[in-house]
DNA sequence: GGGTACATGTAATCAGTTACATGATTTA
DNA sequence: TAAATCATGTAACTGATTACATGTACCC
């Protein structure tokens, strides 16, 4: 089975909450990983099962009432998130941004911006608020993703702000 | 048809260069917008094959030699090339960074640095001779596009050259 | 016990990717 | 004229998205 950038997610996950269920991924995804990589909420539930099915999660099932599925990773999947974490990125990150993409293809800049300054504004608030809240007690990997997000949030509030000025 | 973000870089594209054919959409794209969204080559040959169909684009081709197909776009690709312009964008950018979804799952900062330093000095140093050449006579959207690459580039790699140098 | 929010899943589709295959032109 | 490169395309696959459908728990 190849492995994708959601399949690490997920173990990488699953390996931190010790236990998951899909409806556990998505609220753990949701506030953290997410902002850098969105997976989708159907990809919870698939995934997983596939992951499953290659030795990487151990699945136990309820028998009753919801029969929710909880996942928990194996010494196989283990391996295969240290190899991948410890391999060099493959391929370079993109930005795809949809406002800035308009504006490449001649948008109006002054139509643009403050709905972008707002969104980064609103953005970068909540990534401050995070750290102030749980920053000192984070682990580093996800602190240091927070800070990247709250410096390229800064990056492009300075960007949008310029372009609703000028006019 | 539903037009997706790729279809209007098709379009906006061909209105652009007047004419195209997937191959020289191809060499459009790759140092201009494939910065920013990048486009895969199958895709040149089929997106505006669907788009033609759907009446945006007009296709014409080479009776002989290599049957070049020559696209040129419509009043209706134009207007919805327009329409989208118009139009709040949809969904927010994402980050999308193999290289900080490592760092999040905890991957060695100081074994990720180094790489990824050089990567966006590589990066960097080829947005600013694009700059510094075509700058002054491209027109708005591109070269704001370019600089909004310039100044991520700039955060990027202060991000990682204090990754590199923090032990 | 009725409404609402929370939670769990599956089926179908499609955009995007990968892999394959070949033709035309240029250059040595 | 052989090799290399430029150029053009298609087929098959699959990851991701969308839409649908329903069940369970909680609160009033």
């Amino acid at each position: 089975m190849r492995l994708t950038p959601v399949s690490y997610i997920i173990l990488g996950l699953v390996r931190h909450l010790g236990e998951a269920t899909p409806y556990a991924l998505k609220a753990a995804a949701a506030e953290s990983v997410g902002n850098l990589w969105t997976v989708q909420h159907a990809q919870l539930y698939t995934e997983p099962e596939k992951l499953a099915a290659a030795g990487m999660l151990t699945e136990e099932r309820e028998d009753a009432g919801r029969r929710r599925r909880t996942y928990r990773i194996t010494d196989a999947g283990r391996e295969a998130l240290d190899a991948w974490l410890h391999a060099p990125p493959e391929g370079t990150g993109e930005t795809r941004d949809p406002g800035l993409l308009k504006l490449f293809f001649g948008a109006d800049p002054a139509q643009l911006a403050p709905a972008e300054v707002e969104r980064h504004e609103r953005k970068l608030a909540q990534y401050e608020a995070t750290m102030a809240a749980f920053g000192a007690t984070m682990p580093q990997g996800p602190r240091l993703a927070l800070e990247a997000g709250i410096v390229h949030q800064h990056t492009w509030l300075a960007y949008w702000r310029a372009l609703a000025g000028a006019r």
